[in-house]
DNA sequence: AAGATTGTTGCTTA
DNA sequence: TTAAGCAACAATCT
């Protein structure tokens, strides 16, 4: 599941291969990834330009030429991997890639592609979602605004504010879990780094939000920004599907705390880390060290 | 073989 | 008016 660290990874890997490259064509190959009837509207994207990549959350948007934005959520089991000219020549085989170490990257198009951005320069740009529930959309600026005014302060810039934060859990009735969810609150938590930051905060993520003291607030402040930080510069946590813009696996995972180590013993007090259902998502925690 | 899984939306309820 | 909670979505795995 792409969250913040996964998604920015994927937008600076892109950045430097797209940016400023022409389209040639866009293939939509299931329907379903863009609006309905507005597939059309995608043959009018020949010869512009890929102006920047910007990320808010979890979305990601390709600002063009024509000040349109392409939009690309990649939800659960969406993946974006680039194949440059050399990339898809030295593969031997028309699509697929030389074969690093950590590259789970496999012969593209497949059966799970969902849409193509071919590059004037023969580089070409795949977005791969096994579940379908990502999507492609096409918005004008004003649109892109709007979405992105309806999201959370971005944690890892100074829109985030401690005191914010704390005004903002001391209103909420349900659990800090939901809160760090909710994406209209912060920008870009999912489910495993929420996890993680509640563990890192000693933190029961059934507490109600306006339960936790100001110290517990400071400190899952901290801790947000923290884990962020260090997945990004992990190149992300790959738990089922993520790979970044090359194909290749993040680098985050060994370094979980509790995500997906239900079974195994916590780290700082030694007894068995548990998983619980909290806000109807299936939640990783160490009850000695969490309260 | 039913139930769990996940991010987000949209509906219902409080 | 707004918050909270939950079903729905899709495909796969257990």
């Amino acid at each position: 599941m792409p969250e913040l660290p996964e998604v920015e990874t994927i937008r600076r890997d892109l950045v430097s291969k797209i940016v400023n490259k022409k389209i040639k064509e866009v293939k939509i190959l299931d329907k379903k990834v863009v609006e309905e009837g507005k597939d059309k509207e995608y043959k009018n994207l020949k010869n512009l330009k890929i102006i920047t990549i910007i990320r808010q959350g979890k979305l990601l948007a390709f600002l063009l030429e024509n000040k349109k934005y392409i939009l690309i959520h990649l939800k659960m089991t969406g993946q974006l991997v680039f194949k440059s000219d050399s990339d898809i020549i030295a593969g031997g085989h028309p699509f697929s890639s030389k074969n690093n170490s950590n590259s789970i990257s496999k012969v593209l198009p497949d059966k799970h592609t969902r849409f193509i951005i071919y590059f004037s320069n023969g580089s070409i740009l795949f977005f791969n979602d096994i579940r379908r529930f990502g999507y492609v959309k096409l918005v004008s600026k004003e649109k892109w605004q709007e979405i992105k005014e309806s999201y959370g302060p971005e944690p890892l810039k100074a829109e985030f504010k401690l005191e914010d934060f704390k005004q903002m859990l001391s209103k909420r009735k349900t659990s800090i879990k939901a809160v760090l969810l909710n994406q209209k609150l912060i920008s870009g938590l999912g489910n495993i780094y929420v996890d993680e930051s509640l563990f890192m905060s000693n933190i029961d993520p059934r507490r109600e939000a306006k339960s936790l003291k100001d110290k517990e607030v400071e400190n899952l402040f901290k801790n947000i920004v923290k884990v962020l930080k260090l997945a990004i510069k992990n190149r992300g946590t790959t738990f089922s599907d993520y790979v970044d813009g090359s194909g290749k696996a993040g680098g985050y995972s060994s370094k979980l705390l509790v995500f997906g180590r239900d079974g195994d013993l916590c780290g700082k007090c030694g007894s068995v880390i548990k998983k619980v259902k909290v806000a109807g998502r299936g939640t990783h925690i160490c009850e000695k060290c969490q309260k």
